[in-house]
DNA sequence: TGGTAAACGAGACGGTACGTCGCGTCTTTTC
DNA sequence: GAAAAGACGCGACGTACCGTCTCGTTTACCA
């Protein structure tokens, strides 16, 4: 990520933010910073067209577009960041641990299919999609924001699971990911079919 | 599609063309169709920025703006058509089918690999979702260009392969597919042993 | 005027329009000629925001716009022609001839008066300025059209007014005739006090 | 006029404009203003077609589009300002005042009709009213920039003459400038005779 | 009576200019 | 020295008319 190192982004070398790295000069507005991350995170929320521009962000945080600027020199890292700092909430439920990876894993993709029917994650995902791309950062970006959490939930899952010895856990968790995100990406559905076939591939009745 | 109807994009239904459904007025200018959608794929190829604009396709085609809007509402349009006509030709290597599906799929993903290496696969894909999340329209369009070619061809050569009779040989396309368009979008490696490990699940040795 | 010379407009050497210079091939349309005339008379009428065009006039003709422009090169041509043919009609009053100059005048300039306040005078005037002008042909157009019909009046009347023989009665009437135009072109009222100073000028009392 | 008010264009009551009042944000730019009213003023001048553009004037200007359009609506107030700012002059040349009031009439009458001999004076003013014809405004504006200078002069020439008490000076005067102004927009001659014969009735010799 | 040729409608074409939007930068005053 | 305000050059947007150019169709005439 590009943003600037400053006051409140302190994510130097441990055990050096408390020296108080003081400045000359008006310090950063923290009031500002948290507008900004809030603006840009309604204006890409639901029912929005996604049409994020900085402009629209600055006005909407009533801060002066030089202000944006200042701190984050594009789009992709006012997004990575309102994600990061949690403005902007990708809904993700949590993978469930009850030792039944097959009925946990049902259940986590009902949960999904749920945000996906009320179009939440599939808005949002779009819409980060097309923020993304419009700026001519690399897609890398949306791997962090959209792809990786889901991977490790799922890595995470699979590894704490009871599986015969020979068995390929990452390729299972990588399986259930990809066919997931191309889902909520292309708008298809994710339904209980899909859900009892996907499973008798990686989790079958008596794992 | 929002594609206007016309002599030159016949796709009625079937039987009808013949009829040679002549209309009054200056006939479509097949030369600049062809300028323009060769443009637009000149424009998207290696090499190239991916900043695809209506201007520049029209510019590059020696073409007004007018006539492109005339025949296409917006940016996907054209690429749709410069892709279905094909003239913007998206590297898809064919999967072979000499009875064993491990050794042709293995194949068949070390040539996408080389693709993918090349740059021109990952490169052209990137500019295609960014063209497309550029103009509004829906994701459904990548879906058309990028996935469905690759989709297709995996459930034929599942369908042909010789499987045992409880195997779900179209969650294995998914799978193999999911995962290969992921890789291609976020410019993930797809090594020797990836390829490996996501065959020993879809395509075991023995099969 | 650069029209075309046809069948519908003979306005040939006098003496050779009965000789009927057929022409083979499909005739001039009389009612494309009338509708192409009509319409552009309507759309300068009131209420109108003087943007005539010629795509307007064809559209509102019912006419293509080719076959306006088979026999007329400009919006000028098409305008001149409507006035000519009575289309388009100047409101411009006729100067009695009493025998009273002055009580004449008078009454004139009061009727011109009710069609500037009423706004036709002033909207059509303003209004075919603007089309000639758009139309980058010179403004003797607009003389022909607005000026000369005025200025043809005054002198006939001033011709046959009892004067004194030293008496310029064509600067007398060039007076009266570039006011008013002015007056009408700028839209400066026309008032009852104007009208006496002017005719103290060029028709005192005993004359 | 609707041009916008700023720093530059302190048109406010007078008495006012000395206590600086200074505005947040980059002042406007003094050399973009000067380069846009230059530019108009000479593809306004002789030898052009008249053909003035928005456009063009900003690339003269060598300023962007939006810079012409934030500070004058149209084309007209664009004008408006640059004959006000004495970029575009308008070849008007000075009434003596010799007290011989036929004697200086005859000399500037004369003068005038170099200048429309010239045809800067003819080009230009017909160039003004097409400008300002094509953008739909009122004619109100030619009369600003180019009758009301010339009735000015008139009528304060008129007024210092010595003229017999029952004799309406200002008729006179509008006599004079009515008719000059239409001969220079309709390009009639503005010859010897015409002088002597005007004259001969708002001066005659012994005034 | 049938050929032929011009006029016609429709509408696509290459252009020019329009007026607007958003970008990312720059310049000024204020805090 | 950060922040607000906002002007700036730039590039693309999508639209409106321009005047020209094919087309297929119609409508007279003349042979």
């Amino acid at each position: 990520m590009e943003t600037r190192r400053t006051p409140l982004d302190p994510a130097g070398p441990p055990g050096t933010e408390d020296v108080a790295p003081r400045r000359r000069g008006r310090p950063r507005s923290q009031a500002s910073r948290e507008a900004i991350l809030r603006a840009a995170s309604e204006l890409m929320g639901p029912g929005r067209h996604a049409k994020l521009t900085m402009e629209g962000i600055a006005a909407r945080a009533g801060v002066s577009k030089q202000t944006v600027y200042r701190w984050w020199k594009t789009k992709v890292d006012v997004l990575v960041e309102a994600v990061g700092a949690g403005y902007l909430v990708i809904p993700l439920p949590v993978i469930p641990d009850t030792g039944d990876l097959r009925e946990d894993l049902a259940h986590w993709l009902r949960e999904m299919q749920e945000e996906i029917d009320g179009g939440g994650a599939t808005h949002l995902s779009q819409s980060l999609v097309a923020a993304i791309a419009t700026a001519d950062s690399q897609s890398r970006q949306i791997h962090g924001m959209l792809v990786a959490p889901v991977r490790e939930q799922l890595h995470a899952r699979f590894r704490s699971a009871r599986l015969g010895d020979g068995v390929d856990r990452e390729m299972l968790a990588e399986t259930v990911g990809s066919q997931l995100v191309m889902r909520v990406l292309f708008a298809e559905p994710t339904d209980e079919e899909w859900i009892r076939r996907l499973l008798d591939l990686v989790a079958p009745e008596g794992s």
